[in-house]
DNA sequence: CTGAAAGCGCTTACAG
DNA sequence: CTGAAAGCGCTTACAG
């Protein structure tokens, strides 16, 4: 490959000509510049960006740390994220927690190796030597759909998951349900522990105290789902509703229904929560709370940008809303 | 940030010292490889990779085109070529093509900028621009799931779309279906014309010269697949089959023949191709032929992993084979 | 086993 | 408007 001296001995001028040229920058004769382009393309010179990166100290690379890229749901925020990102000139490196503890720090790692200019993160793992490696970072960080650890004050972008999840419970209760049962994440999940909030705390507003019968925890993929829909409705067969901490858990309640005929919503309204691709199929028709996904990704990125160009003033997290999907898998209660 | 220097002169030695002693040099007392690595650990020190990848001329970095990372059936084998590149230790950089010719380039352009060691590609726009820079690039190559463009001989790594297509309607055939209708993708695309070649041959093959009425062209998604599904029976009330080229095309014609109250296996047989996660659901079931996605990303990755290794020695392209996954869309024909 | 020096390919004051 | 020189943070012959 050609190098920017190669090109400068082509034209015999200095490499700084050839530099400034490039850089469009004003102290250059414009016939200079056009002779420079003109050389840069005859050669198909491309700057190395590795030299350059060292000696300005930035290298337009921003990382972006999903749990797992073959998961629908981040895959689809991380294009709003790479696309703003994009245009505004950085490149952006996706890292693959892969839902591993060792691979998320390792990329913390290569970040700081590589001079990245900042971080976007979805981590799964946070334990201490986490906390500790991100303390050390110094570079601009924002949180996408997680909280920063305790003791460390990184701004992050999610949905108010406790408020959706209280939006959701509302308008089954709107729909005369009493006996709502709550089909719900590991409790090691924080935005789990949000959602079952908000179902607990509306539940109790309208003075029902939901027990242990009214839910079951600790899964998050349809056939978990599936499973907790089952045993649900054994330990409380006057269930009229029930609300599945996310669209997967949901969906396998569905299909337990489907297969014990069950009808959906004329027996048992079911509501779910993110509206993923699945959750709009013909046969599935879920009702269900939105994530502002697109906007999540934006307002990350921007939040980033703005850190980057501003390192002092630390931006506000944003606390999203959901937004209320109606479809067909929800309904008023009967009431004989 | 430390960098070498510091270490070196904390410690009273020189940095090429602290260099070899991080580096495992072994002309290097183990002593002092002790106290380098203390004091990098004091002064969490981590090298500047950018300056390594420059004197170096390695980067440990590969990048990888997807047409679109919010896509699902790309990004579960993005999965599998960052997980055996990672094993490797390098870092994959994912470029989103976005659909856009643009990007594509773009993405090419970074590539050589930042000194990638390998790339692969699975382009959506392969026209002279992009061959044209693709012919200067010098940096090992291997497509995936596309075949590279007339003239340049990179190796790829795809299925044998047209092989597959035919144990597909095979199997249809033993079913004892004859009318077997198509619903293809546009003709613009390589795989999906090779699909439809697989159709067509097998018709002929049985002495059935599929006509105009017996396939609908042009489109890739759920809703043209439910479109395509009534102008189909339209055209050709006597079908007893229909072999969708993708199974998002598949389900957009279960969904058609479900609202339309047309049983299916037992009016109509319907068989996709990939296998996507939906193909599973419980209401769907979807017959079809499964593409061998993480293998295709391993292979991918172990390709270019050895064109790295051994820049002589291009490796041969792989033509894999899918799987038929017999679910509950097909059935045999009743014979009255 | 260790150090001094050159060099990777750029950018950027500084001087003219 | 242009050039010479220093320097970004490393690695690696070369010499000892």
């Amino acid at each position: 490959m050609a190098n920017i001296k190669d090109i400068a001995k082509h034209l015999g001028v200095s490499v700084s000509t050839v530099s400034r040229a490039m850089n469009n920058h004003p102290d250059v004769r414009e016939e200079t510049k056009q002779q420079v382009m003109e050389a840069i393309r005859l050669y198909n010179y491309r700057p190395n960006a590795l030299a350059k990166g060292l000696i300005q100290k930035k290298t337009f690379t921003i990382g972006l740390l999903v749990p797992d890229i073959s998961d629908p749901f981040p895959s689809s925020l991380s294009n709003a994220v790479e696309e703003t990102l994009f245009e505004h000139g950085y490149q952006v490196v996706f890292g693959n927690g892969n839902r591993n503890s060792d691979k998320e720090k390792q990329f913390l790692l290569n970040a700081v190796e590589r001079q990245f200019d900042g971080l976007i993160l979805t981590p799964d793992y946070m334990d201490e030597e986490f906390s500790e490696l991100l303390s050390n970072l110094e570079i601009p960080i924002v949180f996408l759909r997680r909280r920063p650890p305790a003791g460390l004050s990184f701004p992050f972008v999610d949905v108010d998951h406790y408020q959706a999840a209280k939006t959701a419970m509302q308008y089954l209760l709107e729909l005369g349900h009493r006996q709502i049962g709550f089909i719900g994440m590991p409790q090691t999940s924080f935005i789990g522990n949000e959602r079952l909030r908000g179902y607990t705390d509306v539940m109790r507003m309208h003075g029902i105290d939901p027990g242990p019968g009214h839910m079951i925890l600790g899964g998050r993929t349809i056939d978990n789902g599936r499973e907790a829909m089952g045993r649900l409705l054994d330990h409380n067969p006057d269930l009229t509703a029930v609300f599945a901490a996310n669209d997967l858990l949901g969906i396998g309640a569905l299909e337990w229904l489907a297969m014990h005929q069950i009808a959906v919503p004329d027996k048992l309204s079911v509501m779910g929560f993110d509206n993923l691709e699945y959750a709009g199929l013909y046969w599935i028709q879920l009702t269900t709370m939105e994530q502002p996904r697109r906007e999540m990704g934006v307002r990350a990125a921007q939040m980033l940008l703005q850190m980057i160009a501003n390192k002092e003033q630390a931006p506000e997290s944003d606390l999203m809303e959901a937004k209320l999907v109606i479809r067909k898998t929800c309904k008023a209660r009967l009431t004989h």
